[in-house]
Formats: structure tokens, sequence, C-alpha cells
DNA sequence: GTGGTCTAGACCACT
DNA sequence: GTGGTCTAGACCACG
């Protein structure tokens, strides 16, 4: 696998963001161990210590949880996975709506150019 | 007028982004005379040189001109404005779906999504 | 029985501190053999190696003892189990009184919030 | 200053603790600057990335603010402040019944105890 | 082999 | 000079 990293935004942000829309997309599935954070290093190409802040923003939400010495694992909590989704669902569809009120434009209006999009993008 | 800034992001940024809203806003309309950097500074309660930092990214993308001894102007050129606003528009859309599909989410579904939840955001 | 171990702390400790407890509760009384290694590890759901290391600070600290053939039985010195009680009392009330003046509060002043917190808590 | 730290928690959890009692005490108080990472790096002699570490916890829990390129302050919000001091208290009494509790003493006969310790201790 | 901790040292953006 | 990020490399406890 080939990462290419933003150079904006932290390593260990879009590493978080790799693993928890993993995550979400199921490719870790609930009570699932992960790979060690050695291997996670080798397959972003990055440091173990910057492997581990990112886990560890996962493991402050409750995404995934530590068994000492045997490895991480995707939380069993199925409530908590649900809602990470549509958290994220909410946080799309409400920026989606601020960006558009930012530079003048209302939620009908916003919604009416967005199902008209085909001619536009 | 009060900014609360963003602490992950360049403050100069977020000015730059304040004042291309505006911009796009009409605030300051085509061929019409900005704040001189020293009051865009008391405005924003930031440094003058970061004012400066920001118009000079604006001035760069056309979006405003300099005038030697008078001041700086937003761009007479209507095609700059209007593009800049439909590339916005365009932009928040691209995200939104690009979002949405990064979850697994394609592009029927997440319209079909964001026009179920206005009422829900 | 069911123990959900803490991440933080070593498993053989808490195994350590929960076999401690029950020979001061007198749920294994002053030369009464103990379970076996392999009992406790079926009780306890972990590695015998883990449970001999709990036994072995146990063994250190003198509470049992182990007579080579036949198992291990809880000391009958008196004066350890009484001693390791009164240990314990004297280690939790320093321990409180510590505690509140790290954060300014004096003895008399711990003690009447104590007092006065008993329906609080 | 002298920091003789214990090896069996982990350093940046013993400056954590360390800061945050001293912001409890008002040895920094609401709103004032901290030494820097650098600063308190040389007073813990410690490595910046263990301040760092340790720092960050207390802004996770709202107690001390970062302002980009000024440094980091205690936060300005007395609830939080107060509410600390107040959580610790409650967790300290807490933690005293509980171990008392766990080695066979009640709350009455512990408040009693304690009310007696001169003896004992 | 697993995660956790720590150090030394470097570079960066921002003011 | 401030905090933030990252790396390389080391050592440790645990099971």
């Amino acid at each position: 696998m080939n990462f290419s990293f933003d150079n904006q935004t932290p390593i260990y942000m879009q590493i978080m963001e790799v693993i928890k829309t993993d995550i979400i997309l199921g490719k870790y599935s609930s009570g699932q161990k992960l790979p060690s954070v050695r291997e996670f290093a080798v397959q972003f190409n990055a440091n173990p210590n910057t492997i581990q802040k990112a886990l560890f923003e996962l493991e402050w939400i409750g995404l995934i949880v530590t068994e000492r010495t045997s490895g991480k694992y995707v939380t069993k909590d199925q409530n908590v996975l649900l809602k990470l989704r549509d958290d994220k669902v909410a946080k799309i569809i409400e920026d989606f709506f601020n960006s558009m009120d930012k530079i003048g434009i209302d939620k009908d209006k916003a919604l009416q150019i967005i199902n008209d999009n085909k001619e536009i993008v």
C-alpha cells in the first residue's frame, strides 16, 4: 500500500483518519485484532511513535482497546461503531451546509444546487 | 468585530479565508478599495505582517490588485469573481461527495441522505 | 468468579492483591492449604506462570509458605497475619492524609471533611 | 527543585500530577502563563517530549490551554479549577472507603478508626 | 512479539 | 523563543 501524506496536516492525524475510516468500512471489524504498531509503522512508512500517537487518539474515543502484551483490538461495542459512522455522516452534512452558508447560499438553495450538480461539476 | 481563531491553522490563512468570503459575499465589491493593512490589523486584532501575508496570497490568485501609493482594490475582472464563487461551490460539492465516498456511501446514496436530513441537521 | 483486570497494572499484581485480601478477610485462614496453581489459573482465567509470579511475591512477604510436594499454605504465624491487616489499615490512613496534604488540606481539615462527607460519598 | 521519580509509574504521569497539584494549590493561578515546555524539561530533568505528553493530558481535561507561539496558560474557567479540586477531594474520600471496604471494614468502622488514628499511626 | 516509555536531536511555522 | 511534529533508537514489563 502506498500513502502520500498531505504536508499541511500532521502525519499522525492522517493515519488516524485512515485507520478510523478503515474501521468504519469494516476492513477491521468489531473485536478484531489490529496490526501491531510495528506493522502499521511499516505499512505507513512512519515511525512507531507516530503510529502510537494516532492509535492513542482512537483509543481515547473508545474506538479501539489495548490488551497489554497481546495487541490492540477494535472495540466490541457496536454502539460506538454505529455512532461513529452516524456522527461522521452528520458532520459531513453539517459541513456542507455551513460551507454553503458562508458564501451566502441557504439550505434550500444548497439542496437545489447539489441535486442539479451534474451540470455544475 | 470579534474573531476566534482556530489554533490548528495559521492565522494568516484564516484571515485570508474571511476576506475571501467577504469578497464573494459582496461586502467588498468589484473595484472597491479594501481597508488598509493597518485597519485590517486592528479589525482582526492581528499583526500587520500577518495581514500582509494574507493579502499577498489573495493578490496571487488575482482576487485583489495593489495600486501603488493608493491601496489595495478588489479586482474589476468580473470573471474572476464569478469563477471564484463557482469554484467554491464546485469545491464544496466535490468535498461532500468525496467525504461520503470515503465512508462507503456513493453519490446516489449521499444525495438521498442529504435530502432526507434537512430536518435532522 | 469473574475478574475484570485493570489494563494499567500487571495482572500478576492484581491477582496478588486479590489473594492477599482474601487472606486478610479470612477466606483462606491461618495454616490452610491454598488452591493449586492450576486451580487459581482457572479461577482467574490467567496463565499459570502469572499465578506463580503472584504467589512468589506473597511468599516473599511471608504470607504463604511452600511445602514441597504438598502445596502452598497460609502462614501459621499469626503475627504476620495481624500485622498485615494493621499495616494495610495504617497504609490506607497514611495515604488518605498524604493525598489531602498534597492538595493543601491539613490533617484537622481532612478529618473534618471526611466526617462531614459520609452522606455525600 | 529536585524531584525523585517513582520508578513504577511513568514519568509523564508523575509530572502531570505535580503540575496538576501546583495548579490546584494556586502556584500557577487562573489565566497565568505556565513555564515553557523547555523550562519544565530543565526543572524536571526530563525530555521536552515527556513534558509535552504530560501537558497534553492536562489540556485534554481542560485545565490548561495552548496559545500557539506564545505559550501554555492555566484556563480562565474558574469552574474547571474548582471542580478539579472537589473531584480530587471526593476521589480521595472514595478511595479511602473503598480500600477499607476491601479489607472488611465498613464505613462507620473506618470513620471510627481514622478519628482514633493518633494511636494507630 | 506486544505495547509503553523515554531520550536526544532535528526541523517547522508563527510572532 | 514558543509549541508541534517526527525520527531513530533504546530499554522495559508482560505473557
